[in-house]
DNA sequence: GCCCGGGTCTTGT
DNA sequence: CACTAGACCCGGGCT
């Protein structure tokens, strides 16, 4: 490996005549916002050789900085393709904030590429270097400094190099490996989704305040109200808990010091230790590890005999909104913005996740939703693909139930209530712990029955969906001969080797979901970047903001865009959209 | 005292 | 019973 610093136009100059046409780039900064954090270095490397520009160079106000500067955007900007480990697109970002645009460059993200080859790896460079080359620069580096700038110049430099040079290599490798008309789907969603990190969405700061108020408010007025119900019982665990905690020091000083504990209604433990051992209420649900629950099913259900309980199931309700997406969101906001960030590879199936904040578990009522507006002269638009996981399995199965559902008009809820002569809001539940692969026993604790009829009806549900079952069938036999399945659009999930049939099951489970939620993913991806103007997307639904006066013809293009991607599929049942809008606001309807 | 991972719960599709 | 992000508590390990 060769590495050039560069230093000085002469060095700059110099560099342009060698770099070559593909190469891999990487960013050095200091750790932080990807918008408003400090450029410290650019790197440009091929499989051999790096040149490393600092950035420091650019603060110093010369004509042959300009120059510089000026250069190394310009070969950044021309290379024919780009190599990158974009992980949350920092350095794309990093690179724009400070004048380098390569967004629309044939940019080749490491991150994407390896997801789509193996979604269950580590993506992070330094495992794979560890793995592919066995160098361990990285952990060396790591283990001395705490931050990239702490180093000093010659192994900073050495450390940053390297990391290009093995990116190129990596990409190199991934490119031969990678899907790729899968990638371009990828790339072009992110691509699309890039505008809302950069722009990020306006929100009503006046809306966030005055509800953190009410619930400020409303929080304040449940404590006392509990503290009273559970007088008695709190009480002994304080002093419990406080003797508990003088009986550990060791000496008459340190007991003296040690403060009576104040119980804690947002402990669980604290929570179960009130409801079970206080005041004995029996264990209806249980968690996953069989402990007893404290959640709001479990507490409603003892309500009828401890009415003090519902007290405490709407305070750890108004709590959990307050702190989760009220407060969440207020530290999230600058300048009147959020600055959500979309993660296109960060989940097995291809759905899109969110986070920072979480743009896709907001709750559809109240007024949390409320809080994102459009920028001024432009309306809210979106549009919903409707029973798009029907629609899916109607085109895989040929279910002639699920085909009723689309060409009669029908909802399989009521098909399923029907066909069982059960009530439709079991059916509903039904249909999605069945969807999900839940066997007998689930269904026979969902509809309450004994585990004959449970076992009776579960075998009708299949013979009412019959198609359904023969592909399940299908895929359980792949899955436990190959451990691995491709769906639709090209994307493969892989199983290791199940270690007993439990963990097998949940394979043949995880594996029809892909095949289903997976396609189900793609469709609105495409359709997001192919309508071009959204802000974001959430599993089956489009936002977008568009000018008020364009409002109703967007809509259309939306719905138009989102239909049409039945064609990338061949769907014999059609994809179906609603739009809804405009609006001042983002809400659910 | 701070950090990390596990457990539990809540939110959405 | 599939896929998420994120809140809090709690215990253990490290400085």
């Amino acid at each position: 490996m060769k590495f050039h610093i560069c230093q000085t136009l002469a060095q700059v100059e110099e560099a342009v005549k060698q770099i070559p046409e593909v190469v891999a780039i990487d960013t050095e900064f200091v750790k932080g916002n990807p918008r408003t954090t400090r450029l410290l270095a650019i790197i440009i490397a091929d499989s051999e050789q790096a040149w490393y520009f600092p950035w420091y160079i650019a603060d110093e106000t010369c004509i042959d900085n300009h120059k510089y500067w000026d250069t190394i955007r310009d070969i950044i900007e021309s290379r024919k393709a780009i190599f990158l480990q974009d992980y949350n697109h920092c350095d794309t970002i990093i690179l724009y904030k400070h004048g380098i645009d390569i967004r629309d460059k044939q940019v080749y993200n490491l991150i994407d590429m390896h997801h789509l080859i193996d979604e269950n790896a580590n993506h992070s460079l330094d495992t794979r270097v560890k793995e592919v080359f066995n160098d361990p620069y990285k952990e060396i580096f790591w283990g001395k400094y705490q931050n990239y700038e702490d180093a000093p110049e010659s192994e900073a430099t050495e450390y940053a190099c390297k990391d290009a040079i093995y990116t190129y290599r990596l990409g190199v490798k991934d490119l031969q490996q990678v899907p790729t008309d899968l990638y371009q789907h990828v790339k072009s969603l992110g691509r699309s989704l890039l505008e809302t990190e950069l722009n990020g969405l306006k929100v009503n700061l006046r809306l966030i305040q005055e509800t953190k108020d009410s619930l400020d408010t409303e929080i304040q007025a449940y404590l006392p109200k509990l503290k009273e119900e559970f007088y008695e019982q709190t009480e002994i665990w304080e002093l419990q808990e406080w003797a508990k905690e003088i009986s550990k020091r060791k000496s008459n000083d340190g007991r003296l010091r040690v403060q009576r504990p104040v119980f804690n209604f947002d402990s669980d433990k604290q929570i179960a230790w009130l409801v079970y051992e206080a005041l004995k209420c029996p264990a209806l649900v249980k968690t996953k590890t069989g402990n007893p629950s404290t959640n709001s099913e479990a507490l409603l259900a003892l309500s009828e005999s401890r009415p003090a309980l519902k007290t405490l199931c709407q305070y750890k309700e108004t709590k959990a909104i307050y702190n989760t997406f009220v407060e969440g969101m207020l530290t999230r906001v600058e300048n009147n913005r959020i600055y959500p960030h979309f993660n296109v590879s960060g989940t097995a199936t291809g759905r899109l996740s969110h986070s920072d904040p979480n743009m896709g578990n907001l709750p559809k009522t109240g007024v949390i939703r409320n809080f994102f507006i459009p920028d001024v002269e432009m309306a809210i638009i979106g549009a919903d693909y409707s029973q798009l996981e029907v629609v899916i399995e109607a085109n895989l199965t040929n279910d002639p139930n699920l085909i009723r559902i689309l060409t009669e008009g029908a909802s399989k809820h009521d098909i399923t209530a029907e066909g069982l002569g059960i009530d439709r809001n079991q059916a509903k539940t039904l249909n999605f712990a069945l969807q999900y692969g839940a066997g007998a026993g689930k269904v026979g604790k969902i509809l309450g029955v004994s585990k004959h009829e449970a076992e009776d009806i579960f075998r009708r549900y299949w013979e009412l969906y019959s198609g359904i079952n023969a592909l399940k069938e299908k895929v359980n036999e792949e899955i436990e001969r190959t451990g691995q399945i491709t769906n639709l659009a090209g994307r493969t999930r892989h199983f290791p080797r199940p270690r007993d049939k439990y963990e097998m099951y949940r394979q043949q489970r995880q594996a029809y979901n892909f095949l289903i939620q997976g396609v189900a993913a793609e469709c609105c991806n495409r359709a997001f970047y192919r309508y071009g103007k959204g802000l974001f997307s959430v599993h089956d639904e489009i936002v977008a903001q568009v000018p008020i006066a364009d409002a109703e013809t967007e809509k259309a293009r939306l719905i138009q865009v989102m239909e049409n991607i039945s064609k990338d599929f061949n769907f014999k049942y059609s994809l179906k959209a609603v739009a809804y809008g405009p609006f001042d606001c983002w809400k659910k309807t």
